[in-house]
Parts: C-alpha cells; structure tokens; sequence
DNA sequence: AGCAGCTACTTGACATGACAACCATTGTCC
DNA sequence: GGACAATGGTTGTCATGTCAAGTAGCTGCT
C-alpha cells in the first residue's frame, strides 16, 4: 500500500512531523472515531435521538421483554451509572422507555423499552446499517478484518502499569 | 470467568454476533479509542489537566511566542468555537494561558502558552510518551503503520464526501 | 460616508461523561 | 435479631461538545 506521507498530519496542520510512530496512531485512532461518531450523529440527529441514546435503546431490545436493571444497561455500554439513570429519565421522558421497580430486589429498576422504541429502532436499522457500510466502504472486507483485529490486539493489550503512570 | 471467546464481542455481553462485519470494525474502533482516551485521561488527571485541555496546550506550544487566534486553536483540534472559548477561560484561570486581544485586527483575542503552562507540558511530555507507546506495545512498528493506514484511509473515505467535494 | 455582510468570538441551553457523596435495600455474620 | 458492609441507584458538581443566537469589529460596495 503506498504510504501517504501526511494523511493525519496535514489535517492538524502540524509542522513537524510526528515525534514516533505510536504517537501517530494515537492521533489517528482518536480522529477516525471521532470521525466515524460524527458521521453517526448525523443520522440520528434527524430523528431527535443521540448516539448514546440510540446504544442503550439497542441495549434494551436486545434484552427483550425482560428488561434489564439500570446498570446492566450502562455495564453493556461502559458507561458510568450516573450517565444512564440520566439518560433514561429523558428517554422515558420521550416514551420510548419504561421504568418499573423490581418486585423481586427493590433496589433495582428495570427498564424496558417501549412499543414507540422499538418502532424508533426499526425505522434506524436501515439507516443505521448503510451508515456502517459507508464508515468502512473504501476498506476490503480482508482490511476490515485486519483493522478489528489490530484494535481488538490494541485493546487487550497491556496499555499502562501504575508504576509507569508518573 | 472464561477467558477467551472473541475479544470485542464479549465485552459487550451480546448474544448474538455482530451484524456484519462493518458494524463489528465501527464498535471495535469507537471502543478502542474510548479505551485509549481513558488510559491518556489516567496519566493526565494526577496533574490536574484534561485531555482536551492538553491538546489545547500542545497547540499553543506548537504556535511558539506568536500565540494563535482562539479559533485557529479549535481548527487544529476540530472542535468546535464554543467549547474552545470555555476551555481557554478555565487554563487562563489556572495561569497556563494568556489571552490578548489582537491590536491589528480587534476581533480576534490571541492565546499564548505561559511559562507555567510551558512548565507544565515539560513535566507531561515523559509520562505522554511512555502512555503513547504502552497504548500499542502490543503492536509491532509494521502493524502500527498498517493501523494508520487504514484509519487515514477510513477518514478519507466515502463518508467525507459531500464536505470533500468543494 | 454609510450600510450590508462577513468574521471572530461569546453566551445560553442542553446532552454526555466522570467523580464523589448519599439513600434505600439486601446480605452477612455474630 | 441487629450492627454493618455491600449493592443498586440517584443527585450534585464540573468539564466537554454542539447548536442557536447575539455582539463587536472589519471589509467591500456604492
């Protein structure tokens, strides 16, 4: 593949280069996803839902009519619990979720989603999916493989041991 | 707990596989950048600095004694004016940046990197790095540029066309 | 000169995202 | 059975990120 000597660098206008090729990737990893959430945001925004919104509504149809306590949702999404509960009351708020208090341990509240969700949901799908496809269109399925293997490599691998955080 | 069905997958609790695999590459990359973000914020936070916070210093740094207009600021860091506008107040209160409005043009207020803010990313650029390098270790120097690759490409890709074609 | 229009911010409002403190339940152990 | 810790949420505060609207200053055209 021919190296494109600035793709990332001359987007921050950097005048010298960057200082090692992990400092690159960095830049890089966190403008794609910046990138690729705007591109999202945009398809949602019409429909008066954000990302984060739209992941815990996937969340709650994926959990089916069973609900899911509040912090199973934010668990599934790596969220803070604080952020959901909030979350949710705006989109209880919007009706497409319902809160009840578990019978069984009161301290919990499940949360389903509502038949007006789970049309929300159905009427992305579609949008949701070409979105997907566009983000990654100028990479072969092959590429896509290697990506989400190198990121998943990324992910599992020893980022930072205490002793080296100062 | 188990310790190895597929990496990304697992996290998440899904039942059922992904999609497609365009939809695993885009939440492979958003959490990854996530993942990322978090172990940059771990190393910044003992320093009473934000992330965003350090990238708007790292510019001025870059901008030398001249400083740079709040906007170019933001252009550099593709955000947005708001946020640049309330971000700057904060570092000027901390003393890590000077504001000064421009003679020649009066509309545009300067921003300077002070020799407390200075100071400061002195002291961060060793931790940054060593955080830089750990955050791919797992990563070969061929894998890392491969990584770039196709994340440069991804942002070049299709999803950018309408703001590409002016 | 004078005014329309543009530029560079600034302010307000709202949605995340993270941390700390707090409350109600539940579970544990003596 | 009663103190006490752990669990599950909620609330408050602060920093970002984004949009919409407003303001001050500059520019071009007449």
């Amino acid at each position: 593949m021919p190296k494109n000597p600035s793709a990332t660098q001359r987007e921050i206008r950097q005048t010298r280069p960057f200082r090692s090729k992990t400092q690159e990737a960095v830049i890089a990893l966190l403008r794609t996803a910046d990138l690729v959430k705007r591109h999202f945001a945009a398809v949602l925004t019409p429909h008066g839902i954000t990302l984060p919104q739209y992941n815990v509504l996937r969340v709650l149809r994926g959990a089916g009519p069973d609900g899911l306590p509040t912090l199973e949702v934010g668990q599934r999404l790596i969220e803070q619990a604080p952020g959901i509960t909030r979350m949710m009351d705006r989109l209880e708020a919007r009706g497409w979720v319902r809160r009840e208090r578990c019978p069984g341990d009161r301290r919990q509240v499940l949360c389903y989603l509502t038949p007006e969700g789970a049309s929300l949901l159905g009427q992305l799908d579609e949008p949701i999916d070409r979105a997907d496809q566009a983000a990654f269109a100028v990479l072969t399925e092959e590429q896509q493989t290697l990506l989400i293997t190198l990121l998943d490599a990324t992910r599992q691998g020893p980022h930072l041991t205490k002793a080296q955080l100062d």
